[in-house]
DNA sequence: CTTGGAAATGTAAACGTTTACATTTGTGGC
DNA sequence: GCCACAAATGTAAACGTTTACATTTCCAAG
């Protein structure tokens, strides 16, 4: 059915290792004979079979990815980065997703053996040792979001901690004293993070803590909608909530004003991500930076450099800072146009 | 570096075929022998060579996905139905973008090639027949949102005409006669579809049509910002905008906000696509909903049947029925709830 | 113990490509 | 024409896995 090599070398007249210069290394190969191999080529319709190529060259030019799920736009951002600093070093993508699940990584991971050259996975609810027990040692691996100890493992972390105590500290500099958290999921190190950088915010600030003002939520948006309804029924009510995540901070926006509750002005909002929406929705959202194509882009990174430099490449754990960026939603500003 | 099939045969003493025979069909081998297979296999952390496998069975259970972007709700969304459904059937994907460009089109698909069992190809920029030039024609496929003729490729399209027609007579519905469109990509069979239908119902409803009314826009929410924008200069101004996506309605809506333009009071909205967010914007969108992920699980079910089928399965080109969601943003309703 | 048949396992070749080393071809100088 | 050397091309084996057919082992019946 489909043409292979020989069929290519066949046609030509020449042999499957001519054919093989010609694709390869056509330097070496003669303008006549080329030309004769390229109209083969042409006319046969030949691809080459990768899953061939990839076995006997022993590299794939290819990322295996693992997020935890394909859809949201805080994935789909960090799929922007990775995506783009790929294409740069001439690397594919073959990307997968696990569902937080075990079984399902050890599937996917299956699935990629031999057809990439190094793994990027996201994982905030399982720990890296864990992780690693199911990997051929001699794969490179980065880590993204994973709960890691040391530089046993390439690893990039978002300063989650320092995001949440910052943008905190900013609604408490409104002056409020109470301020209520939408959490995200229970296990994800990121949410445990986000909790516990908001508590320590409170405490500095000399803020009203409550068990009462931490609301359950899993980063979906329905949770947080549910979430915020339940923040209306509080006494005394909160006058601020800090949402573990962008998506979910949309969703409470549309709670709170489905009950003609006008924010900033009665309840502050802010979020955790900076994914692209929060700029264009009405008031435009203050919100953690995450740089999340950015966290894309240095994973790659780092991943690129561990395949080709196998030697000398060191590994190490980074945690890529976080910002705040002010917007209308705290009740600062009510600026004209969308921040770019 | 990496175990082979032979480490785990020389390890447990047997031969290759046993290995192989274990980990595919173990009811052929006996218990003793099959428990030094499994332990050899542990101990090794051996993963077979997925090319190597490929390359040996002619079958990769693997589909590959090539769409214009990654990111993005929409695709997210796509994504989404093709993940879920392709899962459900032990496959995998292989998910690569093209940026509707021709030459990197044609790299995704060299890449792709011996990889994958077919492919799923979202191209609304380029007709099929030009695709199909690049392609080994016994490779199973699927076109997404081409411009496609006939039933000579297996294709799937959303019904934008008829989408865009319905929901710009929705707004006509509400008395409105000057109706204005920030439209999509100027290449794009999607975008065209939706203006055609935009007109057909300006001129069924009997409403103004004018040159004027159609702003250009590409499908990003910068281009819509800036296209809100013009439409507030219009003299005279226009009562509604259908704006040819989601995610450009919402940016549309955000530039309304900004200019103390009451939504849908002096100006009433509309998107296309229907993508989770629009129920959770303030007013919530009123769209035309597509059933993005139905989409995706659509063109998995089509290619998994072509590629299992391969003698009978029948080629057809289907059009995926559209209908309008009324929400709040048109004015005839202040719902309570977000719909589910 | 021998025989026949089933179960279990091994051998060899296939899949499509790459490339080291072997062989052939071409060219210039004498 | 011969020789030396460079350029061009071919041959054979490798990559890791699967599986048809060959061979061996096991077990039950006579």
């Amino acid at each position: 059915m489909r043409s292979t090599i020989k069929d290519v070398a066949k046609r030509a007249g020449v042999s499957i290792a001519t054919v093989s210069r010609v694709l390869n290394r056509s330097d070496v190969v003669n303008e006549e004979t080329r030309l004769l191999v390229e109209n083969a080529v042409r006319e046969l319709r030949y691809s080459p079979n990768i899953a061939a190529r990839n076995l006997s060259r022993s590299k794939t030019e290819t990322i295996g990815i693992l997020l935890p799920d394909l859809y949201g736009e805080f994935f789909s951002e960090v799929l922007r980065g990775m995506d783009r600093t790929a294409r740069k070093h001439s690397y594919h993508l073959f990307i997968s997703s696990s569902h937080n699940n075990k079984a399902e990584i050890e599937a996917a991971l299956r699935v990629m053996s031999g057809r990439v050259d190094g793994l990027i996975i996201m994982s905030p609810h399982i720990d890296a040792a864990s992780l690693n027990a199911n990997l051929p040692s001699a794969l490179p691996l980065v880590l993204l979001n994973c709960h890691v100890e040391g530089d046993e493992f390439d690893a990039i972390n978002i300063d989650n901690y320092r995001g949440a105590f910052e943008i905190v500290k900013h609604l408490a500099s409104h002056g409020h004293k109470r301020i209520a958290i939408i959490k995200g999921t229970e296990k994800n190190i990121d949410a445990q993070e986000r909790l516990r950088g908001y508590r320590d915010a409170l405490e500095e600030a000399g803020a009203e803590y409550s068990k009462a003002f931490e609301i359950p939520g899993d980063f979906t948006e329905q949770s947080s909608y549910n979430a915020a309804l339940q923040i209306l029924q509080l006494k005394p009510r909160p006058t601020a909530i800090f949402v573990s995540n962008d998506a979910m901070a949309i969703a409470a926006l549309s709670a709170l004003r489905t009950h003609q509750v006008s924010v900033p002005e009665e309840i502050a909002l802010a979020g955790f991500d900076d994914i692209p929406i929060a700029s264009y929705i009405k008031p435009s959202l203050t919100t953690v930076r995450v740089g999340i194509s950015e966290l894309g882009a240095l994973a790659v990174d780092r991943l690129l450099d561990a395949v080709r430099n196998k030697k000398e490449h060191t590994k190490r754990h980074l945690i890529m800072p976080t910002g705040i960026v002010v917007r209308e939603s705290c009740g600062c500003t009510r600026t004209v146009h969308p921040t770019p």
